[in-house]
DNA sequence: CGGCAAATACTG
DNA sequence: CAGTAT
DNA sequence: GCCG
């Protein structure tokens, strides 16, 4: 079959891309130069490169941006990819009780001018609430590193301590549940208790039950009280501990250190003055810190702090982290032969098995070996790879049987199968999965020439009619220069709704600098977010046939029109090159509107990879965080309340204290 | 053993 | 709601 | 299927 390379192409990509050959790998960059027909023009493309380039982050600014920048030509300024890098952004631990001082990178000086100056001048910018930074600001932001990620602290500092004191013992909840909650509460300075023992304050349950009431009798404090888990996720919105009264439980007594807290009402009601906010936040959360330190709380405090620590040390093991085993010391894949035979297990698990989870092992262990820097010889080589190294993994015997026999029985085996082997095919198509796949080889259909030949009417939906029309075409990939006309195209037509206002971004693997991508993905950024959907039909009346711009034609079919999401397919007019008759490709086509306050998450989730996102989500979560594409929030929930606000990019790196990784640096 | 990312949009 | 997709 |  031909299933030979994973696709790292953009994010989640799915099975009907996951089988494509990739040949992406690690080519030169080329220069763009195409004698682009209708109105586009190389500078389109290369001004799409440069607005996905990522450095800039407020696209006010942008033009300024490209103004200071050096006008090299073709993509990825590679002034931009260093800058930061040694910047450590210690930051974040600051629920965890490390010196804030650290925090704000005592570096500057070495902060790279054009930085600076893209800096200062996105202190101009609007904000995305339309009110203009006033002068202060801007001279704070003179002093201060970043006035953005400060911004994203205040949030977090605002309800660092607002459970000092708070040690919580929980009865009856999923683990997942518990850790949610007591993630929270962490947040908010409290602590969480394994064992109902006398340090625990307060014992969250939902109902009475016996082992509340265990709970409650083995601890032997009087002034333990009972709360619902709303307690703590309704303090934190209201950025107040609320009385424990407002639990559904009579509390025996109230717990004096949060009782009476003067300042916890201010910061509920103080939202006026944000720039006094911040300071007497900041001021609190010093003395919190001393309180802390010096306080009965140590243990506490310690053992959150040696977590951190330990989180601090894995830093570069996380695949969003430049390190030494993300270098790219290796330009040639390892392991070819072993990842293919895994990958085909993979494949087989998820389209014709359905089994993702162990779908996902083969995938894993494929990726794992094929990103190694060395080809593996023996079993024993398994060892340094953390999922292989268990001598009784299964896997790891399966490799051990490649590297002897090389072939895999089992592989062989599941693929003599006929509903496998049919499985895999049909899942090909868009818009059918494994059980689709699985149901119409049971109606007897194996194949996509069966499907052509004789599929009645209404078998398949209309998406996944349109998938098999186009099964073979949407196989092939996408040159670069392609996926950037199309693109091109998408950013044309919206901006003749507003005339040059409206920005988008075209991601996934083009933005990582790819050579060629799996489908076309673009971002629109609507600030007037009511605007959104009209915006979006704008754009494809705008690429649809049957209209008057010079795009007219190149959107060709649709397979889901949302308010704020199309999907659809696209085909150049006419090649590319004029000596090219063969009919133009037709394209997967993604298009997006997000409004401004989403637009840096969204543009770091859609710009991928699959892996370097999983591996920062991963790395946000330890961290208290909650990483989605609406946005950075500072706990695990998306209440607004706790969104830390981005302008760009960075600022979510920041807010995460972690170094800035420039697109093309991220195809993990 | 349970969990493995998670949320969301759309279709039928 | 299940299925697919992002 | 692996990991905690």
């Amino acid at each position: 079959m031909d299933a030979l390379h994973a696709d790292e192409d953009t994010l989640a990509r799915r099975r009907a891309r996951r089988r494509r050959r990739s040949s992406e790998a690690d080519e030169a960059t080329a220069t763009l130069d195409l004698g682009a027909p209708m109105t586009l023009r190389a500078r389109d493309l290369d001004r799409f490169e440069r607005t996905s380039s990522g450095a800039t982050t407020s696209n006010e600014c942008h033009a300024k941006s490209r103004r200071i920048a050096p006008s090299t030509s073709g993509r990825s300024p590679s002034e931009m990819n260093t800058l930061d890098l040694e910047r450590n952004a210690a930051t974040f631990a600051n629920a965890f009780g490390v010196d804030a001082a650290a925090v704000v990178s005592p570096g500057n000086a070495g902060v790279d001018p054009y930085r600076a100056i893209v800096r200062c001048a996105e202190k101009f910018c609007i904000d995305r609430d339309g009110a203009e930074h006033s002068i202060e600001d801007v001279e704070r932001a003179g002093e201060e590193e970043d006035e953005a990620a400060d911004d994203s602290r205040a949030v977090a500092l605002t309800s660092a301590s607002l459970m000092e004191g708070v040690r919580a013992f929980f009865v009856n909840f999923t683990k997942k549940r518990a850790e949610a909650l007591g993630n929270a509460l962490i947040r908010m300075g409290g602590s969480v208790c394994e064992r109902a023992d006398d340090s625990v304050t307060h014992v969250v349950a939902c109902e009475e039950s016996s082992a509340l009431t265990k709970a409650l009798e083995s601890i032997d404090r009087e002034d333990v009280v009972k709360i619902t888990p709303e307690w703590i996720t309704e303090s934190y919105k209201q950025r107040r501990p609320l009385p424990v009264s407002a639990t559904n439980f009579e509390p025996r007594t109230r717990v004096a250190v949060i009782a009476d807290r003067p300042h916890s009402q201010e910061a509920a009601t103080s939202s006026g003055d944000s720039k006094a906010l911040a300071v007497r936040v900041r001021k609190e959360r010093e003395n919190a810190l001393a309180i802390r330190r010096s306080s009965g709380f140590g243990t506490i405090w310690t053992s959150d702090l040696a977590d951190n620590e330990k989180l601090e040390k894995s830093r570069s093991k996380f695949s969003c982290q430049p390190g030494e085993h993300n270098e790219k010391a290796m330009p040639i894949e390892c392991n070819t032969k072993v990842a293919d035979l895994l990958k085909g297990m993979a494949d087989i698990y998820e389209d014709a098995l359905r089994d993702q989870y162990r779908a996902k092992q083969y995938a894993a262990a494929a990726s794992a070996l094929r990103s190694l820097n060395f080809e593996i010889t023996s079993i024993n080589d398994c060892d340094v790879v953390p999922m292989l190294k268990k001598k009784d993994g299964k896997i790891r015997k399966y490799v051990g049987e490649i590297l002897n026999t090389g072939k895999l029985k089992a592989l062989e085996e599941l693929r003599a199968r006929p509903d496998v082997k049919a499985c895999l095919e049909l899942c090909g198509i868009h818009g059918v999965g494994p059980v689709t796949a699985r149901s119409l080889f049971a109606k007897g259909y194996a194949t996509v020439a069966d499907l052509r030949a004789r599929a009645p009417e209404n078998l398949l939906t209309p998406a996944q009619k349109i998938g098999l029309k186009y099964y073979e075409e949407f196989k092939e990939r996408i040159p670069r220069e392609e996926v950037g006309f199309i693109a091109t195209a998408v950013r044309e037509a919206a901006n003749t709704f507003q005339k040059d206002e409206v920005h988008c971004y075209c991601v996934g693997s083009f933005r990582r600098g790819k050579e060629t991508s799996g489908d076309i993905d673009v971002l629109v950024e609507c600030r007037d977010y009511s605007l959104a959907n009209e915006l979006l039909m704008h754009i494809l009346s705008d690429l649809r046939p049957g209209g008057t711009s010079p795009r007219s034609g190149i959107l060709t079919d649709d397979l889901l029109v949302g308010d704020h999401t199309y999907m659809g397919v696209a085909a150049l007019l006419k090649p590319l090159k004029d000596d090219d008759d063969k009919p133009p490709i037709h394209r997967r086509v993604d298009i997006k509107v997000y409004d401004s306050e989403s637009l840096p998450t969204a543009l770091l989730y859609f710009t991928g990879s699959d892996k370097f996102n999983r591996s920062m989500r991963l790395w946000a979560k330890k961290k208290g965080f909650n990483l989605q594409d609406k946005g950075l929030f500072a706990d695990r929930s998306q209440a607004q309340a706790s969104r830390v606000r981005a302008k760009g990019e960075e600022d979510v790196f920041d807010a995460l204290g972690l170094d800035y990784v420039p697109p093309e640096k991220r195809n993990v």
